[in-house]
RNA sequence: GGGCCGCUAGCUCAAGUGGUAGAGCACCUGCCUUUUAAGCAGGGGGUACCGGGUUCGAACCCCGGGCGGCUCACCA
């Protein structure tokens, strides 16, 4: 092909291809090395009134997004990750040749553009392109302009498209990454180290699930991609290490849904001399430095709900709750009588079977959709807390809180247990349940034991899910919108015929 | 895993009861020197998720499969 423009016919995609071919005919290379740009866009919008705008040009990159073109002239808009901005490019202005390469461009294309800021007649800040380069050439067409990227799956597969089209979907993951920093810093500002511990884990703990399993050749042996930190991190307090935290990807073989992705962020942290007092005071403290920093008041909205996260929030203990629930004591109810109840409130009960399990089921089912507010759930009873220290008043029940929003369960903290012979009590009566047929338990971690038999010090450590935190802030009502690439089914074999 | 819904051009979506697939955006050609959902005129583009069946004829009906969404179950 020489000279002629591109042929008709074809697939879009085919025609940006050929231009592809034009461009490097005509000398051009459409995908370039490096561009030296003077500002973004945010910044050239914010420095307009500095810059004299006849004499001192900008030069900004970004991907052009629309593009109008009107004969000897043209107007389009660039995007970078700052913002947006209308160019304006004559022919009188720039060389033939560059008039054609421009041309050539299509919207989706990257380009580095160089000229002076000018208002147009309607008052929009405009870039006078006098020079361009071109980037990088699109091949693929993006999204309509007006509905954008609608269509979720696709969103989710090519979320580099999503990200390029849906604004508010980049927005919401520039606010997990300043949520994520802003606890981080909190942590270190408070004299937490920040740490990493092994993914691949010989024996699992730290919460209760089914992990996923895969095989090391060299060593021959079964390991688990890790369900929780949580026994690592105790194993740096015992050495010494007062105050650690770790941003953790667990992994869990188990069902996903609106708020469950098999892989997910844990912030795990632990501080010798703390109890679960102090940690709860620690939480207030982080949300409220999270309200001003991310939202910029205390309150916030999730879905329909109007939250305050202003402290001091509630506290409810887990029997409180239960008896508000159901006007009925419960500490001394035994499996039997906890399965009567939630029989009789037709609640699903199959595949439970220990007292834990069914206290489970009530709460869960009874009292945590109620919990909108801010609201620490404290005091849990021991079945269901084998990592968690004896209540140093109350008999049956543990030093443990777990943080709701929204009805969400956001964090789990406790005053640690550093027992190590009631660690191994607790241990061998978890795996006794597995043995009677629980749903999950933990296998015993000797190694833990013997961490503890060394000594740890009194310590608080807190969970807090990052996603589900994120979610929050951002006011997303599905995992999925606060994780940049959700766990799909691989696209491969799609439309295949039936096995 | 169960239930419901969906899958048509690159994207967003149409096409009473089965009759041989369309629009807008995007792309191509022409015109257009301050437009902005630019405009006007012309044009190209389809494995209808995949496979089978019924039928003279299937985007549409039936069966099987795939993928997704919502929801229930389980979990954080």
């Amino acid at each position: 092909m020489s000279g002629t423009p591109t042929p008709p016919g074809g697939s879009e995609r085919e025609q940006r291809a050929a231009k592809v071919a034009r461009l490097r005919e005509l000398g051009v290379v459409p995908y370039a090395y490096r561009f030296e740009r003077t500002c973004t866009v945010a910044q050239a919008i914010a420095r307009e009134g500095e810059l004299a705008p006849a004499e001192t040009p900008v030069s900004l990159a970004g991907r052009l997004v629309a593009l109008r073109g009107h004969g000897h002239t043209s107007f389009g808009h660039l995007k970078d990750a700052s913002g947006k901005i209308q160019i304006y490019i004559r022919d009188d202005e720039v060389s033939a040749r560059d008039f054609e390469i421009f041309r050539l461009l299509d919207v989706g294309d990257i380009v580095g553009v160089t000229g002076p800021l000018f208002r147009t007649k309607t008052g929009e800040l405009t870039v006078r392109v006098k020079g361009f380069e071109v980037l990088s050439k699109a091949i693929n067409p993006l999204p309509e302009k007006w509905h954008g990227l609608q269509d979720k799956e696709l969103r989710y597969r090519r979320r580099y498209v999503d990200l390029i089209v849906n604004d508010d979907v980049f927005a919401t993951f520039v606010l997990r990454s300043r949520i994520v920093e802003t606890v981080r810093r909190h942590l270190l500002a408070n004299g937490f180290l920040e740490v990493e511990t092994p993914i691949l884990q010989p024996i699992y703990g730290g919460a209760l699930a089914r992990p996923f399993v895969t095989h090391h050749n060299t060593l021959d042996v079964d390991l688990y991609l890790r369900i929780a930190d949580e026994l690592y991190l105790k194993r740096l307090i015992v050495g010494g290490m007062d105050r650690v935290f770790e941003f953790s990807k667990d992994f869990r073989n188990e069902g996903m849904d609106r708020s469950h992705n098999p892989e997910f962020t844990m912030l795990e942290c632990y501080a010798a001399y703390w109890d679960y007092t102090d940690m709860m005071r620690f939480v207030e403290e982080l949300f409220t430095l999270l309200a001003r920093e991310i939202v910029g008041g205390t309150e916030i909205t999730y879905g329909e709900h109007t939250i305050n996260l202003a402290p001091p929030w509630r506290k409810l203990a887990y029997f409180d709750g239960l008896r508000e629930a159901t006007g009925r004591d419960l500490r001394e109810a035994d499996a039997a009588a906890l399965k009567k109840i939630a029989v009789e409130r037709n609640l699903d009960v199959e595949g439970a079977s220990s007292r834990g399990d069914f206290l489970d089921i009530l709460f869960g089912e009874l009292v945590e959709p109620g919990l909108i507010q801010p609201t620490f759930v404290m005091d849990y009873p021991i079945e269901i807390s084998p990592l968690a220290k004896r209540h140093r008043k109350e008999i049956g029940l543990v030093e443990r809180f777990e943080p709701y929003i929204a009805g969400y369960e956001v964090g789990n903290a406790f005053s640690e247990l550093n027992d190590p012979v009631d660690q191994r009590e607790r241990f061998e009566a978890i795996a006794k349940l597995w043995d009677g047929g629980a749903r999950e338990t933990h296998p015993v971690d000797e190694d833990y034991v013997r961490a503890l038999e060394y000594g740890m010090p009194p310590t608080g450590g807190l969970g807090i899910g990052i996603d589900r935190l994120v979610m929050l802030l951002t006011n997303s009502p599905s995992i999925r919108d606060v994780i940049l690439f959700p766990q799909m089914r691989p696209e491969e074999g799609r439309g295949g015929a039936g096995e």
